[in-house]
DNA sequence: CCTATCATTAAACAAACGTTTAAAATATAA
DNA sequence: TTATATTTTAAACGTTTGTTTAATGATAGG
């Protein structure tokens, strides 16, 4: 059994409420006692609230954002030609590897994002484009060059629609999986789930431009 | 010039505040500093800071279900098939409407539907639910009929696909169209957006099941 | 061992929160 | 007009929020 230190025990136990509640729903006060650490240990070790959702959001782009950047660099080098699926398991693998990484990590991941995007007005945008952008970049690079028949404007926006379809499901996944196990008595798991949005996705991307 | 009374107020500010910043991130002090009324009459009128979010939401939802109500049983009726289509024609005349219902009615509604989702822990799911459980059956059984070729549990999942590209994009759509334009110098209105997302979702939706 | 640096703790801080109160103001009805 | 009901108001309520303070504990280097 090994020790986890303060800072550690502070970033599990945020990182998991903010995925179900929010961040604006989460007090540091409820952080620090599911942690069991002192309360005044979070601004000590992350200096305020704000700094600790960049540092729970750092510690997965710090491992998604390199993993889908080789990935994403393996492609453009490889082939001579991309389609839009071989774009999207650029994706899957480094999302899916995050639930290794940490347990539920894909789930949590996601969910950080889709609520990050909503709660925080743009701040986190603006974090990802100034910390993130080379990858964000490359990725965007490597769409075009799946759908040359699609407009750079059409692109941004089916990129969004994309991105709006996986981070609210993720973000409801908890109650989502729960209503669909009441009701077909089917279980699903976060990976039955990026398997089942890939299809959707796919086609709705990869639709003729009106 | 029509005196507005306090209650209208109160609802006029809460709904484009809660639209913007998200419930838990809007005070009662800011919504009623917006309105111009004392902050007192928000309990007075309402009881409670939960029960003016469900006023908010009921205000259009009241005038949203019975429209695309009739709009589907009027499909239900004239069609002997139905395709997804006509299915979502359903959908947007409805939407669009509000956007006369009140200025911006459009984006408001869809922006409060979002952050209702994914910010209420499944409060505003039961409440629908409870409230216009009638419309969303409805809805349901004719995505039923359009897709025969998809299970329940299919069916259930790409609707949430389609309604997180839907709300994510709206509760994004101001900052996503100001991106836009200063990209690509293109003007995009919610009229335009809806036009823009329904090839994509139409085909996620239609995609045949893996 | 002593000291200096780092980490943890309990306590308090000021500010903001939703809500309640009781009096004043306004509107309604007889 | 008088009496009754409704609405508005300023002030205060008790909590909870993020943050700071100052004292204590722990750890490592000389």
């Amino acid at each position: 059994m090994q020790k986890i230190d303060t800072k550690t025990k502070i970033l599990n136990a945020a990182e998991q409420l903010f995925a179900e509640r929010g961040f604006a729903d989460t007090s540091l006060r409820l952080i620090t006692s599911q942690a069991e650490v002192n309360l005044a240990s979070v601004n000590y070790h992350f200096g305020s609230k704000k700094e600790l959702i960049q540092a729970v959001l750092a510690r997965y782009l710090d491992v998604f954002a390199p993993a889908l950047e080789s990935s994403l660099q393996a492609l453009v080098d490889d082939e001579k030609r991309v389609d839009q699926i071989q774009v999207f398991n650029c994706l899957i693998e480094p999302l899916l590897a995050l639930d290794s990484f940490k347990h539920q990590g894909t789930t949590v991941f996601l969910s950080l994002l889709g609520r990050g995007y909503v709660e925080s007005q743009g701040h986190l945008r603006w974090y990802i484009m100034t910390h993130y952008g080379k990858v964000v970049g490359l990725f965007n690079h490597v769409v075009r060059e799946a759908n040359p028949h699609l407009s750079k404007e059409e692109i941004f926006w089916r990129l969004h629609f994309t991105l709006g379809s996986v981070v609210f499901t993720m973000a409801s996944s908890k109650a989502l999986i729960d209503i669909a196990k009441a009701d077909f008595g089917a279980d699903v798991d976060i990976e039955g789930l990026i398997h089942r949005v890939i299809p959707f996705i796919a086609a709705g991307v990869s639709s003729p431009a009106k």
